[in-house]
DNA sequence: CGTATACATTTTGTATACGAAAGGTATTTT
DNA sequence: AAAATACCTTTCGTATACAAAATGTATACG
């Protein structure tokens, strides 16, 4: 089961991409990569060349691969798209589901409930999301489902505020509701799903406009009574 | 403006795929398109990597390239699929079209109403609507409209019959369709342009559908008069 | 002092050669 | 005769070496 230099070099960027270790935008560099990875150029290419498929980077011709960027443009064509497809993907998956798969999803949330930081939760809560994508059965929407996802669990690690009361009790209830996601799939109501995949996202989104705008100041410095 | 035999390799490649010259599922042979594009093993892999991320070919290991698989589940997914990212994919392009990229759909547009066979309708038909993709101005559902159109293509052609006074009609209304099209994103009219965009959607269906289930033969052989 | 051009350096793209793995066939054994 | 194993052939994966292109810098000229 040990995975091969090439893999890991492979599951590293694509790891480093999502928790913006590796900045938006930022240029790789072939020789460094190789070094660190200990794969020559020829496979490091190969990889980089999956990713760039998958959404993680872009390829720019005599200038190498650098991170996919995420300006505001990106963002709110993020927040524009996120509703629809997800909302697509929840209710194929809850019509084409399979046992196993079912299974795998639990296994999943199980890692998201047990996570240690922000940072294992929001690698869990990708695969959440991905395995879901898994389930729908839609090589198409898929395509669309991977690209949203780079972006959502970067965004999420980027935005992500100290740990507060708040922020705890968001996560509380984005576990409570994958529980529900579970259950609705499993049970193959889709509407249910659906309706629970929008809340999921109104909270994901409220989370990240809380950060970009949050609680103004007090207007009084002491307390006005 | 002479592209280079890798270039030439990757849109002869395309273009064989979309036209089903190269049929679903089969085996791309390395050594034989090295031989028949004149170009050596490294760049044709990153051609067909490319291919790979694009959705045009699958890639397994220790077994080359195929061609992506057209199969009864395919078919249906697609269909399932597809009205919903064109008709989002259409108002987007309403919303944000340039003046150029007009300027360059009224150009494909006119390259479709020119086209002396199927298979450059077909073609021109295809880049119609990539045009259309490019003015949504939305990557995530880019990646799913790009496999979308490689499938719509391929289905098109391979369930276009001999050309019969039906077809022919059928031809028209979707030239007159995407006059339309053309002039409700020109107007910025969202919703004109997703209405007329589902019809047409309708249009492809009935015809691909009215390939596979035919008028039966007269029950009775001689006149019954 | 500023700008343009030429050269050098760095980085990307391509070819070829070698090593490894998978599939097919033939031979041997039960 | 059938099945299993070993070997051979073919194809894929990786590394390295070489060629080409782009960018940055230095120098010279205006």
């Amino acid at each position: 089961m040990a995975e091969t230099p090439k893999e890991h070099c492979y599951s590293d960027l694509e790891r480093r991409i999502l928790a913006t270790d590796l900045a938006p935008g930022v240029d790789l560099d072939e020789a460094g990569l190789c070094a660190a990875y200990g794969i020559s150029r020829t496979p490091l290419r190969e990889v980089l060349q999956r990713l760039a498929g998958e959404g993680y980077v872009t390829l720019s011709p005599h200038r190498g691969a650098q991170v996919a960027s995420m300006d505001l443009q990106t963002m709110r064509v993020f927040f524009q798209t996120a509703p629809l497809v997800y909302s697509s993907i929840a209710r194929l998956a809850a019509e084409h589901r399979t046992d196993p798969q079912l299974a795998a999803l639990r296994g999943v949330q199980a890692e998201f409930a047990a996570a240690g930081s922000p940072q294992d939760a929001a690698f869990a809560n990708h695969r959440f999301h991905a395995q879901i994508g898994d389930m729908a059965a839609n090589p198409y929407l898929a395509a669309a489902l991977g690209r949203l996802l780079i972006d959502h669990t970067r965004l999420g690690l980027t935005f992500y505020g100290p740990a507060s009361e708040a922020e705890r009790d968001l996560v509380a209830r984005a576990r409570a509701q994958h529980e529900e996601m579970v259950d609705a799939i499993a049970a193959h109501d889709a509407d249910r799903v659906v309706e629970i995949t929008l809340d999921h996202w109104d909270l994901s989104r409220d989370r990240i406009e809380r950060y970009v705008h949050p609680d103004p100041l007090p207007l009084e410095v002491r307390d006005a009574v």
